[in-house]
DNA sequence: CTGGGGAAGGGGCCC
DNA sequence: GGGGCCCCTTCCCCA
């Protein structure tokens, strides 16, 4: 099969720009963007990337879709954005991907996960999803995301091995810890974190780009003597057990980065404390007291008295600079002899590490499980990532009266792991992100099950507490304080007017559309308010977006455009927490619940709840059927239906490829095989592997058999456009498509379709050379299909 | 399987 | 900046 898919407009296709060229002009509007464009975010503060950081993307609330059943709830999390890298013969989640260009500058989180206090640990845990929070200086909590019922997806993250590899930076800002993209990332792009400077040396934990530096330093060091380099942190942690702990580093290449380091990672908990029997939680687990954990300080040398090693153990020595790991018999250890002598000087030494049985380290995520144990010496140096999880600010939380969760979640009573203590409702609350509002604000949310011990309800909130504070406004300005509270899904009545969604209803709009805004009490106004300058012309303000380069006549029809591009959904129906980009959008969605049908067709008095569908509808009376096949006389009222209707004709085509068996409906579509996909072309077969041309061909094929195709044709006739440009532009889509592909791998061609379709905004509005008629062409620009 | 109709979501423009 | 509206699209269901 070849074709293109429905992904490419007309306007997409006549001027199919690469996505070379794409982010040529990215990178053209993004020059001028001192703040966050053109700098090297790796080595900024955490204040100056909640400072600057420019676009917010939440959580998914965590509404119990149909197409989210049996998914867990760090599934259920994960924004739009992003998607979710399976083991190709499982569900089992080995990374997080974008699914669209993400800009620099883009903030995810905060963490969620459960909370260990540092007097309480749980000693039986699994640390591999540790982090660590500090306040002051001194350990505040662990965070913990191994749970993935009680986690976001944040937990996939996988760390990045290289600096090159790094495009998000884990920061801690208040209490939360979130993740930055210090690069835009490209579709399918792996999401691949490290930490902060600061985070890191809070962790007493190098750098990324120390840990490559003192890797390269170590591999040049070997290669004197082996000619073998040494390992970066991820390559030891993830060393195969059956390796020699001193000998035979692996290379690390790609694929490495690839797979699932932060399952994979140890996680080293290199604080142990011994299983009191006696302390069993709720959960069957067991905790025991926790030293207070130096923070930002050499290694502790001392063991606390409660300490016991786990006899027949390996230990493992984490030494970030000497590279290989060192298994040996576990010893009580006689600090400082226990420290490697290179490390006794190290600020980054990495205590013992034990894993069971005879293991060293594993090699993949299935090797890090829960059969590993870990005995750990005291050290307030745990490896990332040692901890997941979100708590809110103590003193906010006193402030709060009800639990506000994310989760919708039915029966999910979320439970702390030491939910024992009579006094940790507020770590529960703040674990799992909730707030606490009277019960009489309740009766206007979704109600969960999730009650916590005092009868409060959980409801469904975002995932910040200034959303949530600002939906409670919504929600008792707007619904309660009329009294009015019509019951999920039931229409509203004349006594009691359908709650009609308002600006308060609105999460986060100002701090999404720029962070600065916020901290700055709202000093910033105007097109000021944009985290990058905008460019004149005429005089005139030139509302052009960053990241696709389209241009707006308003600043607020920017602002709003940028939303596309950050993921953010500030919107959120009360009833069903589904999120929205725009108010209108939500107030027309609401109408869903309500049952609401405003708009009434004239002839047949049959009422719709759009203009749009009631406009469709009156096709029906018209006799009006705008969307005509090109092969036969059928006609359509919608377009979706001429689409279902062209595969008819599939046996139709009458531009054949004179190489290979491929023909097309549209000489353009040949046109575009002909251009480096023939497979039987052999530069084609050159630069691209047999899958990659099967791929792309199924691309043309399914554009060959779009509304796209055809306008195209038809434009390209009227503009007299001639085949070179054309031809032109499809080879610098296919040059692009060649590059990516040696970085993205099986998710390249996402990326033709994106830059395709940003380009066709692009050019739709920077004045393309074809005469574009949006109202007469139906364009397929939103027909583009993510595989 | 195909055509047809409706529901709902999403992006953008204008006021 | 917010609201209203339009257009487009996908998805779903039904005949």
């Amino acid at each position: 099969m070849c074709g293109y898919s429905q992904g490419f407009t007309a306007s997409t296709t006549t001027a199919m720009l690469t996505s070379e060229q794409s982010l040529q002009s990215t990178r053209v509007v993004t020059a001028t963007m001192p703040e966050t464009q053109d700098v090297d975010m790796t080595l900024w503060s955490e204040a100056a990337f909640e400072e600057k950081c420019t676009y917010i993307v939440n959580d998914q609330p965590l509404e119990q879709e149909s197409e989210n059943r049996g998914k867990t709830r760090a599934e259920r999390s994960l924004p739009r954005n992003l998607g979710l890298r399976r083991c190709h013969n499982s569900t089992e989640v080995l990374g997080v991907t974008s699914k669209e260009l993400i800009p620099k500058g883009t903030r995810f989180g905060p963490l969620v996960g459960e909370s260990y206090t540092n007097e309480i640990l749980l000693t039986g845990a699994d640390r591999k999803y540790f982090w660590r929070v500090f306040s002051e200086g001194n350990l505040h909590h662990i965070l913990d995301g191994l749970n993935e019922e009680r986690s976001n997806w944040m937990r996939y993250v996988n760390p990045a091995c290289t600096v090159e590899d790094q495009n998000l930076v884990a920061c801690q800002c208040g209490l939360d810890i979130y993740f930055y993209t210090i690069k835009p990332l490209q579709q399918g792009q792996e999401l691949l974190v490290w930490y902060s400077p600061e985070f890191a040396q809070r962790c007493s934990y190098p750098p990324l780009g120390q840990l490559a530096i003192d890797s390269m330093d170590q591999s040049q060091a070997q290669g004197k003597t082996s000619g073998k380099r040494g390992h970066s942190v991820s390559e030891i942690l993830r060393d195969e057990p059956s390796r020699s702990p001193t000998t035979c580093p692996r290379r690390l290449d790609r694929s490495l980065s690839q797979t699932n380091l932060s399952a994979v990672f140890p996680l080293c908990p290199r604080v142990f404390y011994p299983i009191q029997t006696n302390s069993e939680s709720t959960h069957g687990q067991r905790y025991a007291p926790l030293p207070s954990l130096p923070t930002c300080s050499p290694p502790a040398v001392k063991r606390p008295a409660l300490s016991r090693p786990v006899p027949s153990m390996l230990h493992f020595s984490f030494q970030h600079s000497q590279g290989p790991v060192i298994a040996k018999p576990y010893v009580e250890p006689s600090l400082p002899d226990q420290v490697h002598p290179a490390l006794r000087h190290a600020p980054y030494y990495l205590p013992h590490y034990s894993l069971g049985h005879n293991s060293i380290l594993p090699q993949s995520y299935h090797f890090c499980s829960d059969r590993l144990k870990r005995p750990v010496t005291p050290s307030a140096h745990l490896l990332p990532f040692d901890g997941y999880a979100h708590l809110l600010h103590p003193v906010a939380k006193r402030h709060r009266d009800l639990t506000l969760a994310q989760s919708s979640t039915k029966h999910n009573l979320i439970l702390s792991p030491n939910s024992e203590h009579k006094d940790n409702k507020d770590l529960i609350s703040s674990r799992t992100n909730y707030l606490r509002i009277p019960l009489d604000h309740l009766r206007d949310f979704k109600l969960s099950p999730s009650s916590n011990i005092d009868g409060d309800q959980t409801i469904p909130a975002t995932s910040s507490a200034l959303s949530m504070v600002t939906s409670l406004r919504g929600a008792t300005s707007s619904r309660s304080a009329r009294g009015c509270s019509p019951p999920v899904g039931m229409a509203a009545t004349s006594d009691c007017p359908p709650f009609k969604p308002t600006s308060a209803s609105r999460v986060n709009t100002e701090v999404a559309i720029d962070l600065r805004k916020a901290k700055r009490g709202g000093e910033i106004i105007g097109y000021k308010t944009l985290s990058y300058p905008l460019s004149r012309q005429n005089g005139k303000i030139r509302y052009e977006c960053n990241v696709c380069g389209k241009v707006f006549g308003q600043l607020s029809n920017l602002k709003v455009h940028l939303r596309v591009h950050s993921g953010e959904r500030p919107f959120m129906c009360q009833t069903c927490n589904k999120n929205f980009t725009q108010l209108a959008h939500l107030q027309k969605h609401y109408l869903v619940h309500t049952g609401e049908k405003p708009h009434e067709c004239k002839v047949c008095h049959k009422r719709f709840s759009s203009t749009s569908n009631l406009k469709t509808h009156q096709r029906l009376h018209s006799g009006e059927r705008p969307y005509q096949c090109k092969l036969c006389p059928a006609r359509f009222t919608q377009f979706v239906h001429l689409k279902l209707h062209k595969r008819l004709h599939t046996g139709e085509r009458p531009h054949r490829c004179p190489r290979c068996p491929c023909a097309y409906l549209h000489y353009c579509s040949l046109q575009v095989h002909q251009q480096g996909f023939c497979p039987l072309s052999p530069m084609a077969s050159h630069r691209h592997s047999p899958e990659e041309l099967h791929r792309v061909n199924s691309e043309i094929q399914r554009f060959d058999m779009s509304e796209a195709a055809d306008q195209l044709e038809a434009m390209t006739a009227e503009a007299e456009m001639d085949n070179g440009n054309v031809i032109d532009l499809m080879q610098k889509m296919e040059t692009h498509t060649t590059g990516d592909q040696d970085d993205a791998g099986e998710e390249t061609e996402l990326s033709i379709y994106k830059s395709a379709k940003e380009f066709s905004r692009v050019q739709m509005h920077r004045g393309s050379p074809l005469p574009l008629h949006p109202t007469s062409i139906k364009l397929e620009s939103s027909c583009i299909s993510e595989p």
